[in-house]
RNA sequence: GUGGGCGUAGCUCAGCUGGUAGAGCACUCGGUUGUGGUCCGAGAUGUCGCGGGUUCGAGCCCCGUCGCUCACCCCA
């Protein structure tokens, strides 16, 4: 072959048949309960302003400090290809004044995102989320919604075996508050020097450690739920019974740690049982402070990021995905020009009334022609020749059971 | 950034204590006239990741390099 083979760039993930067909089906399956919830789409560029991210996202975050894919334009400008996206639609929500009309606002979005990590399983330097925000509005129950709309999407692809972690940060005065306690209690513990330095950065990050002494140390670390002013309580347990009333099961974490300094009171994770050490299949929470950061209004919003490439792992850990649902309806084979012609007028108009049809172009064998048909996978085939044009009758096979019945090429249509 | 594993046909891999490469799947054609999935036959495909070294001789040994992969960190 040839000389030096070009390859993609280390660590992106990459979709070719026939797995794009489950991608693509797992993207759907995300965006269609936000579009039933009358969340409208919005299209953001994939770079932006390097400062929307320290600025939003967070200086001491890992994501921004050593996570982000940053470089200057020829206008000396610095740029990064957005590594979340909250940040880019706030940001926009800010520009256009989506923030000025009624609320809340809410927003869903689709597409690559870009950390500069070493890669894994289930971990990619470009990878894609569906995003969904829900901005100027604190109810409790568009919280519960927002987790519904996630929870649905991960039924649809078929999952089951994940879990949905739940917690609440409460305001910046709890967290102040809870923070002191726990550098505290932290400083009297016997900690290595990387642990100490994480800890110094963000003493929450103890509380997700993997080592069993760590996790051991910590079962008596002051908890932030502890912490909570009687509004954010209120808040989160009317979170806790829209939730219990929708049906949808959780599991409390106080311990929960999310990367993003945005974060306040109602926070949650969907976590995959049989994905890797990356298990996170989404997650997202309440953002109070955001908005007014970035320079808009002092609106509170909340909303997620789920993973496509996790939860197309994780769907197919489960055997979930069944690639026949992928296939067309109808396969034709046409022998000769004529019939050619004619295949092309009847998939034509078959496909405009919605129907999914291939035909096999390139006078292969009949034999190949129909071992084509069986790969793809096509529902029923038909063979298109003389005989059927003029007698405008062909043979339907059905290629399951390979039982034939003779249809009109008219009312093929109905017979699909 | 730190550690482990691995790099042989399109894919999954085999290749014993070094003797210049194989299987299965997939693909193409055929097993007489226009119907697939099974079976049988035939065929094509590799600078054994790359570079250097040891050796009469290296896919197998040594060094380097690049890449992939899993885990830590962190996260979708």
């Amino acid at each position: 072959m040839a000389k030096q083979k070009i390859q993609a760039p280390k660590g992106v993930s990459e979709y070719v048949p026939p797995r794009s067909s489950a991608f693509e089906f797992v993207r759907e399956c995300l965006i269609n309960p936000a579009r039933k919830a009358g969340y409208l789409p919005i299209e953001l560029p994939v770079f932006e302003d390097t400062e929307l991210f320290t600025r939003g996202v967070g200086e001491s975050t890992d994501v921004v400090s050593k996570e982000m894919y940053t470089f200057e334009d020829r206008g000396g400008r610095s740029i990064t290809l957005r590594p979340e996206g909250t940040a880019g639609v706030m940001r926009a929500v800010i520009e256009h004044g989506l923030d000025r009309g009624q609320l809340p606002s809410k927003l869903w979005y689709a597409g690559a995102f870009f950390r500069a990590e070493r890669p894994q399983a289930g971990r990619y330097r470009q990878f894609y989320q569906v995003g969904i925000e829900a901005i100027g509005l604190d109810d409790p129950a568009i919280d519960a919604e927002v987790i519904a709309i996630a929870d649905a999407g991960f039924k649809a692809i078929g999952l089951n075996k994940y879990r949905l972690d739940l917690t609440s940060l409460g305001d910046a005065h709890s967290r102040a508050a809870h923070r002191i306690d726990l550098v505290a209690f932290i400083a009297q513990l016997d900690l290595d020097e990387a642990t100490r330095a994480r800890a110094a950065i963000n003493p929450l990050r103890l509380f997700d450690d993997k080592r069993p002494e760590i996790r051991d140390a910590m079962n008596n670390a002051p908890l932030l739920m502890d912490y909570l002013s009687d509004s954010s309580k209120q808040h989160f347990a009317k979170v806790k019974s829209y939730l219990d009333a929708l049906g949808i099961a959780y599991t409390l974490n106080p311990k929960m740690v999310r990367g993003l300094d945005y974060y306040t009171g109602t926070t949650f994770e969907f976590v995959h049982e049989l994905l890797g050490a990356q298990s996170g299949i989404g997650g997202g929470g309440r953002y109070d402070g955001l908005m007014s950061e970035l320079g808009g209004q002092e609106l509170s919003g909340i909303g997620f990021g789920l993973g496509i490439d996790r939860a197309l792992l994780a769907a197919e850990a489960e055997g979930v995905i069944t690639s026949d649902s992928f296939a067309s309806d109808l396969f034709i084979i046409p022998l000769g020009d004529l019939a050619k012609e004619k295949a092309l007028l009847i998939a034509s108009e078959l496909r405009a009334a919605g129907k999914t049809i291939e035909i096999a172009f390139g006078d292969r064998a009949l034999k190949g022609a129909m071992k084509g048909a069986d790969k793809s996978g096509a529902r029923f085939v038909i063979v298109l020749g003389d005989t059927e044009i003029t007698t405008q009758s062909v043979e339907l096979k059905e290629m399951k059971t390979g039982s034939t019945s003779s249809v009109k090429i008219d009312s093929l249509l109905g017979a699909l």
